[in-house]
DNA sequence: TAAGGTGTTGATAACGCTGTCATTGCCGGC
DNA sequence: GCCGGCAATGACAGCGTTATCAACACCTTA
């Protein structure tokens, strides 16, 4: 365990060989008879052989690193989740990932750059072999146009529509929508509002429809006034809910297209003095650490975003290494996660 | 704008200049008279050149790119504006930055290794030029005596106490604590009770510390049967408030040492039917995006960890660098942030 | 005028690995 | 016994930078 200041020089000649066999069980390659990768095991461990990824990579035109561009987010929560899925599957590859925060709203790094100059810079001045793209950004044109420009391979989570060059992965957002729907209907409601997502999202327009078409599915109306606007933060949500609330004939549930945003609609419930869920109920979607937070918990739907963040990541680097002729598109499912926050209405009506 | 694939040899000819001169432009190293130094930026800039990190690192035997560890946390929001920090901090200096989650809770990549064997890694197989570590990493002695080993500066964000080596940043925790103690005191009441944090913090224990101060400014008697044990999660602050609140002498107010208990207090306290605050007031630390969402809304204490892990990486590279000859410890102030979830006791006693 | 800076530039050798291609040894088939 | 073919190995040339040191021009100063 000489402390790794041994190059594959030394390694090769503690155990014999040439530098370009040493390279080759480093390496894992075939062609190697097995007696001589064993005494080139134990020479690079007898010396404490960590090979130098920068020549490495220079020598290969490879990183092993991945980068993952994403916009500081509202909802914290999801962002970390998948970014722990996708080191998970880096992990298991030897891959490294490189984060890189960037868009609009400043908080973070890249402050002044656009995302667009984040993802070039990501790609040019660290040459990662690949990029996984986070919504908004998965949409966002300039940046792919960026990364296109330099032939990166990407992944998108949560995409707005596939593109049939990049892996994908997305939950069921419509059908969970549905189901959510069909929960707070089947309980009773009628007049169940909706609260959208930020319209930069994909996910936003999918959660929509679904909600039309759980009330489709049991025969209600389509009510155009029980529909909000929302950006997926907790404000956003609180917002809706006082407009909603404040209706003359005001619904008897809100659905929230996330947790972030039902956490709002809770609070604003509260502050009007509405008791959750016996006055209004309230579900929200994604399963967040939120969810379990808010009083009382809410009904939710569970995104898996860590088997999701993990899932692309790993067809992503599948694609790198050329084990992956097309573009693999995931749709995760997202199971009812029933709490607290939903009750029958009130049955003396609004 | 020839897309990247030109070398340093292409900016020198065109340029006429040779190879070095061009890269001492690109490092704005001294001596290179200034309309050399412009015709070789027309150069580059023209041939869309960008520096070969690989071949950089390479030849310069440094990554340009730091290390960040961190255990899959409880408080996602804690980990994720320190992230937000760092990288802020890198990017002005043109630092790379990589994470590397690890840990004993196994959610995440490194799953089976140790947090030590995850340091290793880092320094070894990325070649980091600094590490830096959040709590309670930065405490862990594995990981520490791995780091030494490989002479890799080290930051170190909240660690217990400073060791004359590394950078350190941390919140005056005691007396913020010190403060909050006193605040539900002179809102009248006389039995607070205190939720301890994971004892592998060294925040915890100034805490902790914080609040016997506190009662002691205000001459209340020390009650040991008031501190209960908590890991500054959810789930052990809801647990710590079953407790404290079945009492036979039950307190009128909690103060539990971070936000995520505290949402846990104020979940057992409604589960009790208990009100809060007017029949129990309670109060938290850290100021996270969960303490606006609880219900009352959380008064605690405002950790600006953004900030702190900007000024400590800032600090760090100074170090890489040379320019800081002894390692700086920062402290930053914690201000009270007052909600609507403390309230005077109840008049007619417990 | 010569000696001694000082600022500016370039030639060339690393840096530690991988890729390419050549070489060797051994096998089976005719 | 000779040859083609394949497995195993090695020699060597890069990969695109930075570092070292030498060279040169020019300006002072004695």
């Amino acid at each position: 365990m000489t402390s790794g200041k041994a190059t594959i020089t030394d390694v090769a000649a503690h155990a014999g060989v040439s530098i370009k066999t040493v390279s080759r069980v480093m390496n894992r390659e075939p062609n190697v008879r097995p007696e001589t990768r064993e005494r080139v095991r134990a020479a690079a461990s007898a010396l404490g052989y960590e090979p130098n990824p920068a020549a490495r990579g220079l020598a290969s035109r490879r990183t092993f690193s991945l980068g993952l561009l994403y916009e500081n987010p509202h909802e914290f929560s999801y962002t970390q989740r998948a970014f722990e899925g996708v080191f998970a599957s880096c992990g298991r590859a030897g891959y490294t990932l490189l984060l890189l925060p960037c868009g609009s709203d400043g908080g973070a790094g890249a402050s002044a750059a656009s995302a667009a100059d984040s993802a070039l810079h990501l790609v040019t001045q660290t040459r990662v072999d690949g990029v996984i793209l986070t919504a908004p950004l998965c949409d966002d044109e300039p940046v792919r146009a960026a990364l296109r420009g330099r032939d990166t391979p990407t992944a998108r989570i949560a995409p707005g529509a596939p593109d049939g060059l990049s892996c994908t992965v997305r939950a069921g957002d419509r059908e969970a929508a549905r189901a959510v729907t069909e929960h707070l209907l089947d309980r009773g409601h009628r007049r169940v509002a909706f609260v959208k997502g930020d319209p930069r999202h994909g996910a936003s327009a999918e959660r929509l429809a679904g909600y039309r078409e759980g009330l489709a599915a049991r025969g209600v109306a389509w009510d155009e006034d029980l529909v909000a606007e929302g950006l997926f933060d907790f404000d956003s949500g609180r917002r809706a809910a006082y407009h909603l609330l404040g209706l003359p004939h005001r619904p008897t549930a809100i659905f929230a297209s996330n947790d972030d945003m039902a956490a709002g609609v809770i609070a604003a419930a509260h502050a009007l003095g509405l008791a959750v869920p016996t006055a209004v109920s309230v579900a929200g979607f994604d399963d967040s650490p939120t969810a379990e937070r808010t009083w009382p918990a809410l009904s939710t739907v569970r995104q898996p975003v860590f088997e999701m963040a993990a899932a692309v990541t790993a067809d992503l680097i599948a694609q790198l290494r050329g084990r992956l002729d097309a573009p693999r598109h995931r749709v995760f499912d997202c199971p009812l996660v029933l709490r607290d926050s939903v009750a029958p209405p009130p049955s003396a009506g609004g």
